[in-house]
DNA sequence: AATCGAACAGGGAAGTTTTCCCGAAAAGCA
DNA sequence: TGCTTTTCGGGAAAACTTCCCTGTTCGATT
């Protein structure tokens, strides 16, 4: 494996293709090795140019990306896609998913949520952006961060920490939490959690 | 699918099979419609007499009880297969489970924990009887007892009732538990015990 | 521009739970 | 029949949860 994950962007337009590129260039681990202006551009590129992980625009004139998706699943089936869209509708993350990609993330959410993505779909695992998952959750998006660090094994400080805000603040949303999911314990809530795809497995867990 | 699960016991002592027989048919919705006392007449009696569950003693003079579920897999590869056993050994466990059983239940188990096995099995769920799953995890049975109601979506004070113990030492028992498996949250055991084939999921939750 | 509602952060206080420590009864071995 | 492990729970201090309430911020109306 080397050491950096090459990445290949797909969007129409130039400059939002260039910003992205900025961003995950300034990742140590990661950096975009091609670009392409439509679906069937990407489609060229990827004979040539090997890499790890294929992002792309799914509303794209011409071929859509979802087609697109459809297209290079077919001929490298095991290439980790994350999805970049600018609606944050769970029915189109689900279409999404539901052809192959691995992440699903808005436009209109912060770019590490992409990092994040990328990175879930570099290690076989699904991610939604927390916008969307807000929307299918019912909860607010801090609270699916919360509940997200929080069923991938971390402590209640442990969260406050990363999140930055106090724990007593984290303990009251995980209060919150549990009335609106309807749950008692947190092992029920573990196990919402897992089945909406929150968090596949806590580090260190087989099977 | 008719009202009662269809049973057939192998295990080469006539006085084994037929005091579980008795206890199998004492259960409402379950009814044993065959016996046999070795692998090849188990096999023979499968052929004409269609059933849910094969429930069989692993140790049997003849073809061993792991060919026959090897042979039975091959013929009958959704029949669920309940093991019985007198070792308790994780190792004998795990080699049953892996030839395709779905429960095993060492014979020095409460009679009930034979009916929960095959319960599982209908189910298409995994099952190992609490003293072998004590040792594999390390706990004592009484705490894979309340790990296992507990991962299960029950409340302590639940635990404590279906126990019949006060909920204060359930609260005790929980603390050793998390302290003997090393987790700091109740999230990280929920899903050690899911990797340890514990509990598959909480009632009520799909995928 | 002013308003409304939702999300977010966290303090206070009461109530509940957990944790740690301990002792006693029961079970299981040897 | 002793010896060890398990089980059960009390007590006390620490920690956490819950409920309620105050402010702030931010995006969407009107």
């Amino acid at each position: 494996m080397q050491l950096e994950s090459r990445i290949i962007l797909v969007d129409d337009h130039a400059a939002v293709r260039s910003g992205y590129k900025r961003f995950i260039d300034s990742e140590s681990d990661m950096v975009v090795v091609g670009e392409a202006g439509n679906a069937d551009l990407a489609f060229a590129l990827l004979k040539t140019q090997p890499c790890d992980v294929l992002v792309l625009d799914i509303s794209m004139p011409g071929q859509s990306g979802l087609e697109l998706i459809k297209r290079v699943r077919l001929k490298w089936p095991a290439l980790a896609v994350v999805v970049l869209s600018m609606h944050d509708s769970p029915v189109v993350a689900a279409k999404a998913l539901e052809q192959g990609a691995r992440a699903y993330i808005t436009k209109s959410s912060d770019p590490n949520e992409l990092i994040l993505g990328i990175r879930k779909a570099l290690g076989e695992q699904t991610y939604v952006s927390k916008d969307v998952q807000a929307q299918t959750s019912g909860l607010t998006p801090r609270e699916v961060d919360v509940v997200r660090l929080l069923v991938e094994g971390h402590t209640i400080d442990q969260v406050a920490t990363s999140l930055g805000i106090s724990s007593k603040t984290v303990s009251n949303n995980l209060s919150q939490i549990r009335q609106k999911v309807g749950v008692q314990t947190d092992f029920e809530l573990a196990f919402w959690a897992w089945s909406q795809g929150f968090a596949r497995k806590p580090p260190g867990f087989g099977e």
